[in-house]
DNA sequence: TAAATTCCCATAAAAAACCATTGATTTCCA
DNA sequence: TGGAAATCAATGGTTTTTTATGGGAATTTA
């Protein structure tokens, strides 16, 4: 499955529309069992991340795996309800436009604050929709963190020790 | 089959009226068997969940897999005699008017505390509806509970340990 | 027969569908 | 290979449809 990649800020109209890049739109499409040429991917957006000023999207593909894996746990489990409240309650299906546009209500705009602009953050297997002054200090949150500690060559020898394990 | 997803919060008139949000319809029409375009879907409300101070709402093919669930005890186990009770005698069957409303009677409503408004909370393959004021103190009760127990991660990877078993 | 329930109609606001424009990128052919 | 033609992306505006909700008449029920 090819990945979300890449940072591209687009506008917010006054009824919320927003394009989504066209990049991104490929994978969504690629990652709805439902799509086919000449018609609209449908994403998920997820707002219910703590500690995150974001919302994320998923293509259809990748939201059932996560949906599947919640499935799996029992019924009426704690865990289970707790994990659907996060990621069901918090959570939206969207259809994009003829444009390639969605909507996104006001409820979500101002909960990750919103307003003319929107910056889309490829993050793999899903992306994320950031206001652009927040994003630019989450990233420098980042950079903070890595320089201070040096952290990133210590980061990058995680994934050969993930490897390992497999 | 798509799950209910997002949360809504609507108004109950004085003759109990609510409308049930668009996008759950949608998923009530595909889940009832024998909707077809242009009528109405059906569904069943749960109202026997102890420690539960909502509603359940469940399409009728959700409905079905929990039914044979409890179908699957041996029948006149003291188990299944009690899931009965709370599962099919405190429920009911209910169709959507055709402006996509339902009446809950009062009984249900006072048992919820449900008055002029009510929030619709999808859970996936049910949805809740629950009292605007206890809806919230169910959430920062369990933000309260990740936060003080550092439980987010936990339930993720919990995620992860069902992949493993896959 | 009063109260409650169902059915029918009305409406404002929100969302979806439709159409148009501009600038960038790609295609393709002389 | 240069550049005209075609395509696509991002965005704005308008029209149509859907949603949520209110009210009243008709019908049932107690």
């Amino acid at each position: 499955m090819r990945r979300f990649r890449g940072e591209a800020e687009n506008k917010v109209d006054n009824k919320g529309r927003v394009s989504i890049p066209a990049a991104f739109r490929r994978i969504l499409e690629e990652g709805d069992p439902d799509w086919s040429s000449g018609f609209n991917p449908n994403l998920v957006i997820v707002y219910g991340r703590r500690n995150r000023k974001c919302l994320e999207g998923y293509s259809i593909g990748s939201i059932e795996i996560v949906d599947n894996l919640v499935s799996n746990l029992p019924r009426y489990s704690k865990e289970r309800e707790i994990l659907e409240r996060l990621l069901n309650s918090q959570s939206l299906y969207i259809q994009l436009d003829e444009n390639g546009r969605i909507i996104l209500p006001l409820k979500l705009r101002k909960l990750v604050e919103i307003q003319a602009t929107a910056v889309f953050v490829g993050m793999g297997e899903k992306f994320q929709i950031w206001n652009p002054t927040n994003y630019i200090s989450d990233m420098n949150l980042i950079e903070k963190n890595l320089s201070e500690n040096n952290l990133e060559e210590e980061l990058y020898s995680l994934l050969d020790n993930v490897k390992n394990q497999n």
